[in-house]
DNA sequence: TTGTTTTACGAAACCGTTTACTTAATTTGG
DNA sequence: CCAAATTAAGTAAACGGTTTCGTAAAACAA
C-alpha cells in the first residue's frame, strides 16, 4: 500500500503538501501540485478510506436498511428496483452502500443506531422494513440525516410512491371501463395499505360508487395463498364483483389462478387489477393492468435527497416528496360499457 | 461519541488498558476487566470501525461486485435471492456488505480494484456481472480473498450451480415424459450457457435423441421479445417440437407467450421448461415446470467459503463447490407416453 | 531601501485503536 | 529470605491521513 509519506519521500516534500496538493488546496504552487500527483499517479496511490474516515468524521457510505425478515427486502421486486436506483444515484455522487443490520461481534449484538455509528454512515436510507420497532424508531430519532421510502415520519425526509393518486387513478379507470362491481382485496395494516383504502373509499364515494363490506377484505402484500382464497371467497357470493383489486401484482396472480381454476375468463368473466408494476406482470397473459411504480425517480429522488441532506444540512428542506406512478393499461380489465347497455 | 479515552479516564486507567479489557486480553486482571467492560456498556461505547481498520487492516466488510448494467443484477430474481443469503450468512459471523463499484470522487474514478483497497475490504464476491473485462480480470488476479458465482477461473474459489447435472436432470425428465422433440432455445454465450449447452447434447446423446439444428437457438437471458420470436419460428417448422427448453424463466415467458397467441394450450399441444425457478413460476398457470437453483445453498456456501479464506488462508482449499439444484414440477410439461402409444 | 503582504511549504497535533515494550508489584521456588 | 518468574498495568509509537498554525522567501508598495 503507497501512502502519502511514500510519495512525500519520493517528491521531497512533506506529506502535509502531499495532502493538501492531492486535495487541490490553493496554498500549494501549481508546478508542486502537479508534480505531486503526477508522482502519485505512477507510484499507484490512492488514499485510505479509514484514515479518511478517522480524522473528517466523513466516511461517503451510506446504510441501507432493508427488511431482514424472509423474503421481502431484496428479493421484492419493487424494493430491489428501488434500491437499484438508489445506488445507481449514491455512486454517481460518490458515495458507497452498505446494508444496515444487528451487527455481531464478540462483544455482542449492536443496535441499528450503534452498527451506523460503529460505521459512521454519513446518511441512512431506510427502505422496507417494519417502521415500528423500537429499533427503527431509535434510528430515526438519531441525527444521523436520513430518508424514509414509503413511510412517513416526524421530522424526517420521506419519499413516498402517491398511493392516494395511485389508487384513486386506479379505480377510476376501472370505474371508466364501466365497471359498478368493484372489490378491493388491500394489504395488511400499514400507513401504505392506509393510504390506497382511504383513497379507495374516498374516490368511490366520489364516483358515487356503492361498495358492500363483503366486497372488502384483506391479505397479505405477496400473500397469493390468502389473495387465492379471498378470491374464491368473492367469486362464490351471490352478487359477485365484476373487477377485483389486489393489493399488489404478486398477489394478484393468486387470485387469476382462482379464477382461472373456475373455468372463468381474464378479463371477459371477471377484471383483474394488480399494484406495483412488476416486470413479469407486463409479460404474462392477460397482462395485468396495474399501478406502475416510478421506483427509478423513487430511488433517485432518495439518493439526491439523502445526499443534500448530508452535505448541505442547513439549507435542505426536511419534506415530504411524492412520486407518482401511472395506470399500465394491460388487458386484465374488461370494457363492459357495452354489456352493461344491452342488460 | 464515546471513545476508550473516555472509558479510560472514567475508570482511571490508560487506554491501552481499557483497549485490551474490551477485547479479553489475558493480561488484565478480571475484576479491572469486568469493570471497565461494565463502565464501557453504561457510558454507551462502542468501537470506531475506521480507528480499528485503520491499525488492524481488517475492516469486517466484504465487497460485492454486482452487475452495472440496467436491471440485471440486483433486480434479477436468481442473482438477488443469492445475495440475500449471502447477506444473512456474513452478517451472520460479523461481516457487512458493501457493494464495489468504479467509485467517483473528485480525484477521478476508481477501478473495481482500487476502490476495494480503497474502501479494504477483507474479502470479495463476484456475483454477477461479465467476468471478461479487465476491470474483473484485475480484481480475480488480486490477492484478495475473493469467491466467484457460476464462473470458474484460475486460483479461484468458485461456487457453482450444477449446470450440467441440472440441464441432464431436465432433460431427461422430459424425455421421460415422453418427448423425443424438443428444441432448446440457449442463452448468450457465457460458462454457464457453455455448461448447460453442452450438457444438452451430451443428454441427447446418451438417451439417443435426435436434435435437428433448427431446434437450437439463442436468446439472452430474460429476453422474452427473443424468446418469443424464436418460438414463433420453431412453431412454423415443418416438423415442430412437443417441447421448448427456454434460456429461463423470464424468457419461459416470452414463449409461452408466443404459444398462447397462436391458440395453442400448454402442456395439451407443446410442453415449456423454464430454468431457475424464480418465484412466480409456482404461481402462474400453468405453473412452469424448471430447474429451481439452490440460491440459498449458494449464497450460504460462497459465505462460508469467502470468510473461511479471509480468516484461514492458509488452510482453505482453493476450491469449486457445486450446489445442486431440482426439477420443479410444475404443469408445463405433457406427458405424452400414452398418446406416443395411440398413434 | 524598508516595511508589508502574499505565496508556498513544513511542523506537529490529532482522529480512536492496537500492540510491542516497560515497569512495578506480587507470587513462586529453592 | 532472596532471586526468578509471573501478573497487571502503563508508555508510547504506530496506522494514514487532515488541518491549524507558523515561517521563510518572494513580491509588492512607498
Amino acid at each position: 500500500m503507497v501512502s502519502m509519506k511514500d510519495i512525500s519521500i519520493a517528491c521531497g516534500v512533506s506529506v502535509a503538501t502531499v495532502s493538501k496538493a492531492l486535495n487541490d488546496h490553493n496554498d500549494i504552487g501549481s508546478e508542486t501540485k502537479e508534480h505531486i500527483k503526477q508522482v502519485a499517479k505512477e507510484m499507484g496511490y490512492f488514499p485510505n478510506s479509514a484514515a479518511k474516515a478517522l480524522k473528517t468524521n466523513r466516511t461517503y457510505n451510506i446504510g441501507v436498511l432493508f427488511a431482514e425478515d424472509d423474503y421481502s427486502g431484496l428479493t421484492h421486486d419493487y424494493f430491489s428496483f428501488v434500491l437499484d436506483s438508489l445506488k445507481r444515484t449514491v455512486e454517481k455522487k460518490g458515495y458507497d452502500i452498505t446494508f444496515i443490520n444487528d451487527f455481531k461481534n464478540r462483544s455482542g449484538r449492536m443496535s441499528y443506531l450503534e452498527h451506523c455509528r460503529y460505521r459512521g454512515f454519513d446518511g441512512i436510507a431506510i427502505v422496507c422494513t417494519d417502521f415500528y420497532t423500537p429499533e427503527v424508531l431509535e434510528l430515526v430519532r438519531s441525527n444521523i440525516p436520513t430518508v424514509t421510502i414509503d413511510h412517513l415520519f416526524n421530522n424526517v425526509c420521506a419519499i413516498m410512491s402517491d398511493n392516494v393518486k395511485g389508487m384513486r387513478d386506479l379505480l377510476t379507470y376501472v370505474y371508466q371501463k364501466g365497471h359498478r362491481k368493484i372489490a378491493y382485496i388491500h394489504g395488511a395494516d400499514s400507513a401504505v395499505t392506509q393510504s390506497r383504502l382511504s383513497s379507495f373509499y374516498r374516490t368511490a364515494a366520489q364516483l358515487g360508487l356503492e361498495i358492500p363490506d363483503e366486497y372488502i377484505s384483506v391479505a397479505a402484500y405477496r400473500d397469493t395463498e390468502k389473495a387465492y382464497e379471498e378470491t374464491v371467497r368473492l367469486l362464490k357470493l351471490k352478487d359477485r364483483p365484476t373487477c377485483i383489486l389486489y393489493p399488489d401484482d404478486f398477489a394478484a396472480f393468486g387470485g387469476i389462478n382462482a379464477i382461472k381454476e373456475r373455468g372463468l375468463r381474464i378479463p371477459e368473466d371477471i377484471s383483474v387489477v394488480g399494484y406495483d408494476g412488476i416486470r413479469i406482470a407486463r409479460h404474462i397473459e392477460p397482462t395485468l393492468t396495474t399501478l406502475n411504480q416510478n421506483t427509478k425517480e423513487l430511488g433517485q429522488k432518495a439518493g439526491e435527497k439523502l445526499i443534500s441532506l448530508i452535505e448541505h444540512p442547513k439549507t435542505t428542506l426536511i419534506e415530504q416528496i411524492i412520486v407518482e406512478g401511472y395506470v399500465y393499461e394491460g388487458n386484465s380489465v374488461a370494457d363492459i360499457n357495452e354489456r352493461e347497455k344491452e342488460i
